[in-house]
DNA sequence: TTTCTTTTTGCAATGAGTTGCAAATACTTG
DNA sequence: CAAGTATTTGCAACTCATTGCAAAAAGAAA
């Protein structure tokens, strides 16, 4: 596991402030499960710290985010971080009808990476990226297929 | 080109009442150019209609979107909207520096697709995707580049 | 054409997220 | 450890987009 101090020294080192409220979000974020709405971070952060400001959270989530430390996942139209593993860095298909997020390799995008820097010239933006669509759970089955589905399929949506 | 009439036709064939309001969207929007914000919409059917809302340039909007009159494009973290000529369909790349949205022919998502229905039983929404990222008039170049640059690359804003 | 039902509109309120600004505070330097 | 300054916070106001609801209007039926 990643020690709270290096990520601390993150901050430090591009020159950003150790304020108590920049401190008790990371902490939140770090010991938090995957993806967790701003709200819940809000939340948890005030009962740490009861003067704690909305604003400052989403100040604070952004520049996380800017800085590497937390990956934002846009889940149904709502902001969701995630403490960055360097280790094991992955993107994420969104389920449009459980709101499930599952994990999904860096792998699966190189391909598609190549072909547009290669091809026109555009760089996209993959350090992280979700795409949303229907899982496998929630996919309507054809009457065949009923009972045979979800178990040849991995999708990891387990804690990192 | 698409007939105005047969646009028409989509809407009361699924029933949907043909307003003042909704035929003013529809021709604005078929006039106007490639991916108009919301508020260029807004503005130019006010103009024709001066009782026109807010609310209703959205919900009409949302509307032709949900019937395949018009496809979503997300500039900038803004909703954009553009007429969909169904033998013209592509994806957007949009530059995070200049805000220019460039067609991506649907080919180039094929292989993405299919990888994660097979592999995942996941089912993404690619009936249009847009893809963030530095396009190649804004990327930085490396100095022996310079000059070299653009020509081999092409990027198409143009109409449609 | 009039009446009826259902959809749609306009308006005001709401929600997520951002921003301007004055007051507070983390870090720097002496 | 005191003073200075640049960043950060809290608050309120604001933006884009959505929604609840009563009034208006479209289309169907008589």
């Amino acid at each position: 596991m990643t020690s709270y101090e290096q990520l601390l020294q993150v901050l430090r080192d591009e020159g950003h402030r150790l304020t108590p409220q920049r401190l008790i979000v990371l902490r939140v974020v770090a010991e938090g499960r995957q993806h967790m709405g701003v709200d819940e971070v809000f939340r948890e952060a005030q009962s740490a710290y009861p003067f704690m400001d909305l604003a400052t959270v989403y100040r604070t989530l952004r520049l996380f985010k800017q800085v590497g430390l937390v990956t934002e996942v846009a889940i149904g139209d709502r902001l969701h971080y995630e403490l960055t593993h360097p280790d094991d860095r992955h993107h994420h298909m969104v389920c449009r009808v459980c709101h499930g997020a599952f994990n999904l390799s860096p792998h699966y995008l190189e391909e598609f990476n190549s072909t547009l820097v290669n091809e026109f010239g555009f760089i996209p933006d993959l350090d992280h990226f979700t795409i949303a669509g229907v899982c496998v759970n929630c996919r309507p089955q054809s009457p065949e297929e009923v009972g045979v589905g979800s178990e040849e399929f991995t999708l990891d949506e387990g804690a990192t």
